[in-house]
DNA sequence: GGCTAAGCGAGACGGTACGTCTAGTCTTGGG
DNA sequence: CCCAAGACTAGACGTACCGTCTCGCTTAGCC
C-alpha cells in the first residue's frame, strides 16, 4: 500500500534562510534591542521577504524566542553533582553569570514583551522556563533523598524562590548581581532568617 | 526691593486637564491593555490636544506610570503592628491580593514596558520599588531589634526574597497566587528549607 | 542569452489605485478648494493608505496637477481653422471660456500654490503652459505665413500678451471676462491703440 | 453736556509694538519666503505676544500685505512727463526694474496667496492693483487728449494689456524680464502685430 | 521534459500611531 | 484695555512598521 498524500509538494523551505533569519535576529537584538528590531528590518539585513519571515513564524517576538533557544540552549546545561544539594548551589552561579551577560538583557527583554503578547508567554514559559524548573524539581527530590533538604517543604514555592529573586533584580537592576548574590541566596533559603529560639 | 522676576510667565497649565488625562488613561488601559493604548485615543477621550499630554509627559508609559500611583498609592501602605514580623507576613498577604486584581496586570505591564525603557524603569524602581523596600527595611530592621530575625543576615537579599517570587509568579503565571503562597513564602524564608542535622 | 535583469520586481503599482486618487482629489478640490484639500482626506475617502499617495506624488500639489492635466488635456485643444489668425482668435474664446469655468478656478489654485512650490511651478509651466505656448507658436508663424501677422514682430512676446491679460483677469478678478473681452484683447492686439498720423 | 463715550479706554495701542512687527514681517518674508513665515515666527523675533498681532490683523498674509505697502509705497510712484504717452512707457520700464527686484518675488506671493485668501484678494486689489490702474486710466484719458492714443479703445483692455504680460511672466518665469521686455510690449500696444493691407 | 505546487525576493497595498508643527483662542500676572 | 508668555484644542504633516497581497522567478516531486 503505497502513500498517497503528497508530503512535501512545491519548492521545499530552505534551511539555509531560515538560519540567515535567525542569526540576523539574533544579531540586531544584540546590537539595537529588541524594541527597536523590525521584521522589516531583519527582512532588509538578511536579504529575505517579510513573507518568507511570516511563513515561518507570526512576530517578532516568537522570531527571537527561537534565536534564543537556539543560542542558549547548548549553553545553559543544569550541572549534575554528587550531591544534589552541589548542583543546586552550581546552577545558582551558573544563573548569575547568565543574568549578567548579554543574554541576561535578552531575557528579560523576552520576558518584558511576554506581558503583552500570550503567545510569548506561554512559549517563553513552556520552552525556557519550565523545563529548567523540570530540572530544579527533580534535583531537589534528590537533595531530599540524600537528606540534605526537608522532606514537607513545598517544591514549587523553593522553585520559586530560587529563581524569582534572579528575575526580580534582572529586570529592575536595584543592585548588581555577583556571584556572592547567588551564595546569599542559597544561605537564605537553605537556613532561613529567624532567629531560633 | 520689587521681585522683577516673574515666576509663572504664561498661562498655567490646566490641574484639570492633568487629571482628566490620567484618568482617561488609567481607564483605558484597564479595558484594552497597555500595548493597546496610545496617545491618540487618550487626547481624543480626554477631549485633549495631543500636544498637551506631550507638553507633561515623554510617552504613553509616563503617563500610565503617574495614572498607576495616582491610583495604587492610598491602597498601597505597609501594615503597622506591634510585632514587625507580623507586618511582614501581612504585607505578603496585602501583595497576593494587590496581584491577583487588575492592578496585578498593570503592574506588570509596566514592569514589562521598563524592559524597553529606562526611564520608565527608573521610575518605577524609583517611585514604586524602592518606598516599598524601605519600608521593608525598616521593619526588617525592627523585627532584628524585636529578637525575631537574625542579625547575620543580608536584608537586602531577604528582601529580594519576599518580593522576588511574586513578580516572577506574576509575570509568569506558572501557578496561581493565592493567600497560602504568602504563607508559603513566608515560611520558607523564616524557616529556610535544609534538614537540620 | 538568458535574460537576467528583472524589470518589474515586487508588486506593480495598482493603475486603479492611481486613478482612484486623481478622480478623489479633483472632486475635492472642486468641492473643497485647493487649501482645505489635505492628503489625509484623499487617503480617506479614495480608501486608499497615505503611503500610497506620497509613494507617486511629492505632496497635495503634484497630485491636483496630475489631476488636472488628466481632466483638462482631453478638453482643452487648440482649434485648426483654414486662416490661422481665425484659430487664434478662436483660441482667444475657448480661453475665457474656460477661465470662467470651475477649472479657472482651479487653474488659478495651481498658478497660485506654484509661487511657493518651485517644483509645482517647473510642472505647470512645462506641463501646461509650454505646450499651449508652443501651439500658439505654430499658429503664429502660420499667420505670418498667409500674410495676416507682420513679419517683424516678438513671436514671444505676441503670446504673452494673447495669455497674460487672461491670467491677470482670472486671478485678480478685476472684472468679468465676456466672450466680448477675448475679441477686445484680439483687436487690440491686431490694431494696435496708437493714432495713427 | 459731557461726552460720556470714552474713546479710549484701557492701555492704547503701542505704536512701536507695530512698527516692529512689520517689520519683521517684512525682514523674514525675503529670508525664509511667505510659506515658511509663520504668526509664531513673527511674534518670537519681534518679542511680542501671537495675541497682539492677532488684534491687529486676521492672519500672516494681511500683516505682510501691510509690510509690503509700508515698504513699496514710496518707492513705486507712476512718474510724470511732458507727454502722457511717454510716462506710460516709463512706467513699463520701471515696472520690469520692480519685478526683476525681490519686490518682484514678494509681489508674486502675495498675489499667489491671495487665491487661497479672498480678503487678501480684495486687499491686494484695492490697496495695490487699483490705484496704478486707476493712475493708468488718467494717464491714457491723457494720452488720448494729446492725440496719440485712438478715441474708440477699450481703456480698461488697454490697461489689462499693459499689466497682464508682466504679472505672467513674473509668475511663470517663462523668461527674463529685461528692460527690453517693456519696449517690446509698449511698441505691440501702440502699433498692433497685424500686416495692414 | 513538462506540469503542478509551494517557496523565494521584492515591493506595493490599507492601516494605525507616531511625534511635530502651526493655527487661532484662552488665561495668567502685570502695566 | 493692552502686553508677553505660554497653555489650550484641533488637525494635517510625513514617517515607520504592521501584516497581507501580488508580481516574476526558482526549485522541487510527480507523471
Amino acid at each position: 500500500m503505497s502513500q498517497n498524500v503528497q508530503l512535501h509538494r512545491g519548492r521545499p523551505r530552505s534551511e539555509e534562510v531560515h538560519q540567515a533569519i535567525l542569526k540576523v535576529a539574533l544579531d540586531q537584538v544584540s546590537k539595537i534591542g529588541f524594541r527597536a528590531l523590525s521584521i522589516e528590518s531583519i527582512a532588509e539585513a538578511a536579504r529575505v521577504g517579510k513573507t518568507t519571515i511570516y511563513r515561518r513564524w507570526p512576530n517578532k517576538a516568537a522570531v527571537v524566542m527561537d534565536a534564543f533557544l537556539v543560542h542558549v540552549s547548548p549553553r545553559a546545561v543544569f550541572p549534575t553533582m554528587p550531591r544534589a544539594i552541589d548542583s543546586i548551589r552550581s546552577q545558582l552561579h551558573a544563573q548569575a553569570k547568565l543574568f549578567r551577560s548579554k543574554t541576561g538583557k535578552l531575557i528579560s527583554s523576552l520576558l518584558g514583551e511576554a506581558q503583552f503578547d500570550s503567545e510569548l508567554k506561554k512559549a517563553f514559559r513552556e520552552r525556557w522556563i519550565l523545563p529548567r524548573r523540570q530540572l530544579a524539581r527533580e534535583t531537589i527530590e534528590k537533595a531530599i533523598e540524600q537528606g540534605d533538604l526537608r522532606k514537607d517543604i513545598s517544591i514549587e514555592t523553593m522553585i520559586d524562590m530560587l529563581y524569582g529573586p534572579f528575575y526580580y533584580r534582572l529586570q529592575l537592576e536595584t543592585d548588581p548581581m555577583p556571584d556572592a548574590y547567588a551564595d546569599d541566596i542559597f544561605n537564605s533559603i537553605m537556613n532561613g532568617n529567624a532567629q531560633l529560639k
